[in-house]
DNA sequence: TGTAGTGTCTCTAGTGACTAGAGGTTCAAG
DNA sequence: CTTGAACCTCTAGTCACTAGAGACACTACA
């Protein structure tokens, strides 16, 4: 049986967001000791091993949620669980393109200032204001 | 003069939002009706679709408070600015990495349910039950 | 057995950047 | 002059935690 603080060490997750998944719901109340403290087993540890690595994914708490409780019905939680994985993708693939182009642009105004030549006026804050200095769409 | 509705179909800019940016101190109070409704005149238009556009690439609201208090000193200004700038770029740059480690696991774990002759198990659930199924880092 | 020090408990409030809603007032068009 | 949209302030909710207060429990050592 480990405290809190063990399964806080032993899933890198810390001590009040442990309590905080509990109260979520994404893990069932543990036993306590007389003196009213959490006991967690070895299930209970690798539930919130779990929650941590879809976490570390960027699956949202209500995605987690599912997952579990897919978990609890073998006979189709496949393809419902390959479903959410999915559209995690897509969102991670959406983020990425945004950043991109953020990226692009971010890369032109911070190097504005560098040439010679260059007005008096700051690149950067001209880009920010008048934004068809802009050559990316964004 | 505009209404703060006005402003906002303008800029795109929801109003609570405007009034949000008010209260953070990125706007200054605009001059009131009798009526004490908010009326802005194009300086305060100009300055919206600054914050506006440097919210779009992701520069915090702190970020931008330094950024507008820039504007106002426009001796050393752009040096200032342009770290700011960089430092938002190397912020996205290390988004868009994590990112992509994500994106890699994402699409083998998606994958396992896929093919033939799978187990029973569902490849989605046991890949984040089991760290050790990871073949990349994150 | 006593005690010191660390761990744990609950509860409330704060974070960032908004968003939603209640309940009331003002403006502009017809 | 009336109607209805737009506006006002204020409070509370979002997500996924994080921080702090004040009290209680556990463990190691004397």
């Amino acid at each position: 049986m480990f405290s809190i603080g063990e399964l806080s060490k032993r899933t890198e997750v810390k001590v009040p967001t442990i309590r905080y998944y509990e109260e979520m719901g994404l893990l069932s109340e543990p036993e306590r000791t007389e003196g009213n403290q959490r006991r967690y087993d070895v299930a209970g540890l690798e539930r919130l091993s779990f929650i941590k690595h879809a976490r570390d994914l960027g699956f949202s708490i209500e995605a987690i949620s599912e997952l579990i409780e897919l978990q609890g019905h073998p006979d189709r939680s496949c393809q419902a669980a390959t479903d959410i994985a999915v559209s995690q993708l897509s969102d991670v693939r959406a983020k990425i393109k945004r950043l991109r182009a953020l990226e692009k642009e971010l890369v032109r105004i911070s190097k504005g200032c560098d040439g010679e030549g260059v007005s008096q006026d700051c690149y950067v804050l001209a880009s920010l204001a008048d934004h068809e200095l802009c050559r990316h769409e964004h």
